[in-house]
DNA sequence: CTTTTTTAAATAGGAGTCCTATCATAATAC
DNA sequence: GTATTATGATAGGACTCCTATTTAAAAAAG
């Protein structure tokens, strides 16, 4: 075992999702490069486009994870090419809301078949969803230490019934739609989403998080 | 299932790394500001602190998904901070090799306790385990895309022996320290790594790619 | 052996990404 | 009212990334 364990599991993970995100980041440069965007120029418009009432630039910049000057400076570059637009809240007048125009939403939005997307494939469906699962865990495990604001994903909706169906291979169930779903079908950021309470969302984690030992790895 | 199945499982995934990776990035240039490093300069250091040998800028930019120009700017501001040196290649006369100087070696190295690897550690140790694999199959796909240079993981080794030992809770095998470990031992980036010939290399993968039937999710 | 082509890196110039610090203004507290 | 706080815009600076060009050495062609 000599020289096989000098690193830490956790430093490896960290290193590889690093590499994986050098990637992607790399990709994301080169396939929104022809559409005149830049990477944050492109976060936020998709990020504007789930939510077509718009979001302050404060919001965005949490999502975001950078300053608001930062936000601000993207935002100003988007509204010069036509793609979003400001405006003043009318519910507080310091600050603006930034909203997708019309003709940012009849883009063909770019449906990359990038080559990340080629690798994900290349895993097989349970390895997929297996992955999808650990992700979002992952990102709950980041909101809950504040180090990512909330998002409108699954596991804090009020909608969320988790682990519900045990034996299925369709355990969750959302109540919105009324209707079971898998660990595959796992939403990041749900129009639908309606915010639980916090009990209910502490209810709702730790189902999720210690489910039935049906798909547990190693003992 | 009405809205459950209008977004492909595979953009959900890019979406959630995307996620993970831009809270990870956020927190690597707050984690090195107060050593007085960007992002780059960290990335560039750290992968030339496991390979004392230097590196060409050439393969600097392979391996950070950059070109040769952005490389040869963070080498010169690493070169001021006293962390690397430059100097010519003996073999040939053009090209740089990049080194790290004593004194990055003697530095603490930073072992940042970051969010991120909070959230890691929040998962289950099979969880874990299992990420890794899944991160390098990515990783070792991507490779085979050419969407990045071969580095030296496991999978590409003349040393590794996967899936040997079938049945054990260390099933694959290290032919150069003759001992078998785990998928939570598999590395990313292994000083002891051996290239192995075409041939090898897709036995290897194959055998990585699709070992027994043990830890499959849902059929 | 020259000449030509290719290759490695440096340089120049430009757009974009981040930051901190500061400023103007609106909302809130006293 | 005045003081404090919160939202964004602006200014200035370091860094990141790109393409295109230049310099010089190596490799290939004649």
């Amino acid at each position: 075992m000599v020289g096989m364990e000098t690193t830490a599991l956790r430093d490896r993970l960290m290193d590889g999702l690093d590499r994986f995100a050098s990637a992607m980041r790399a990709e994301v440069r080169r396939s929104v490069a022809p559409r005149g965007l830049s990477p944050a120029q492109d976060a936020i418009l998709r990020m504007l486009l789930a939510r077509p009432a718009g979001l302050r630039v404060r919001v965005l910049a949490g999502h975001l994870g950078v300053r608001q000057p930062t936000v601000t400076g993207s935002v100003i570059a988007l509204e010069r090419k036509g793609l979003v637009r400001r405006q003043a809240d009318p519910a507080d007048a310091r600050a603006t809301i930034v909203k997708v125009t019309p003709e940012a939403l009849a883009q063909p939005t770019a449906a990359a078949p990038s080559l990340a997307a080629a690798a994900l494939a290349d895993l097989s469906d349970a390895e997929q969803a297996s992955l999808l699962k650990t992700l979002i865990k992952l990102i709950r495990s980041l909101q809950l230490r504040q180090a990512i604001p909330p998002q409108r994903i699954c596991v804090t909706c009020k909608y969320f019934r988790p682990n519900v169906h045990p034996e299925a291979a369709e355990p969750h169930h959302c109540a919105f739609v009324d209707a079971p779903f898998g660990n595959r079908a796992l939403r990041l950021d749900c129009a639908e989403h309606g915010q639980a309470g916090a009990p209910e969302m502490a209810r709702n984690w730790n189902a999720f998080m210690t489910p039935r030992p049906r798909q547990e790895v190693q003992p």
